[in-house]
DNA sequence: CCCGCTAACGCTAAAAATTTGCGTTAAGGT
DNA sequence: ACCTTAACGCAAATTTTTAGCGTTAGCGGG
């Protein structure tokens, strides 16, 4: 993660936003292996030099960009009721993550120095749950412990794409919901 | 992680120990961040383009390592019940991954190109539950399922090193354990 | 609105890491 | 003992990363 700025407008928040949008570019069209620093200087119209001044080097910028897409852009959609508001977050994310783009950036936010950039996606994931936690309360249904779903629901998802030791389908994905919620 | 070699005996196997024991002594004397292909090399008393050759890139030689280091060499401790074999291991291997080198080691290893290092130490935890669950059947205690067990237990506590958002108490890792088995 | 301060950038040269070609050594099989 | 060739060492070429220095432009204060 890009430490915080002390300039956040004008020229650098532009290159920052063409680098960003770079990486994303060479993303979809490469493997993330093959990817390097004076490849995405070049095509975003910047020297390497300014990338490695600002981030540090290749591995950050990835976790950086990784952690700017995983921002949730609105809040989750309202399916109507708290399992099936799960259900929906919880099948999204598998889905995005467990793809090859998906999980390089799971690896990418892990691998940050000092855990800024994990701790940041954590605090997405937390959010969200919160924002669906609250919804039912307005609803009427029972609250849930966040740390509980995070420990039962999340956590075996990202351990499966991260180790890669089982299909992550969407049935499996359900089951972990629905048993948390007692069947 | 390493090809198979074609050659397991003799000089390449006196290297690519050299090169591990060079690595391991380095984890344990610098931060992993600054550790370098050339720095091993010459420490290890090898050309860096034997290292390049053999594990094409740093990262990969870092997951070779931590794999191979996280072999278990014996059959884990009997302690006399299930509950308390599975809280043994937990225990030993949240104290460990936990740890700064331990974290970079999960990190190394799920960072792996085709997650075969990820894969492997996979198995070791597998086959670690595996190894539990017989003795437990021989002793006439009832078996568990390991997928579940992996989930339930060996997830969260992934989940909370990798991304650092909450302690790991021994008192946590108990819970999850003691959960698992219905309080 | 203009000015001063300095963060952030571009450029360039130097340093370090990585790749590659080629000759040599030694495993493992015959 | 001999042959084949995987794996290594060495060194040159290439690429990536770092560092110095002058310039540009964001932002706050007058």
């Amino acid at each position: 993660m890009a430490r915080e700025m002390l300039r956040q407008g004008g020229r650098s928040a532009r290159i920052q936003a063409e680098v960003h949008r770079t990486v994303q570019e060479l993303l979809k069209s490469m493997d993330r292996g093959a990817i390097t620093v004076p490849m995405i200087a070049e095509r975003a119209g910047v020297t390497p030099s300014t990338i490695y001044r600002r981030w540090g080097d290749l591995s950050e910028l990835l976790a950086d960009v990784a952690v700017a897409r995983m921002r949730p852009i609105a809040d989750p959609d309202d399916t109507g009721a708290l399992v099936s508001d799960i259900e929906a977050f919880i099948l999204q994310y598998a889905e995005e993550m467990s793809s090859r783009v998906g999980r390089a950036m799971l690896v990418d936010v892990v691998g940050s120095v000092e855990g800024e950039a994990a701790a940041q996606c954590c605090r997405y994931t937390y959010h969200h749950l919160e924002t669906l936690r609250e919804r039912a309360v307005m609803r009427g249904e029972r609250p849930f412990d966040i740390d509980e779903a995070i420990d039962r629901i999340m956590a075996p998802i990202v351990y499966h794409i991260l180790f890669g030791d089982r299909e992550l389908s969407p049935d499996y994905c359900r089951s972990l919901v629905d048993r948390f919620f007692g069947k």
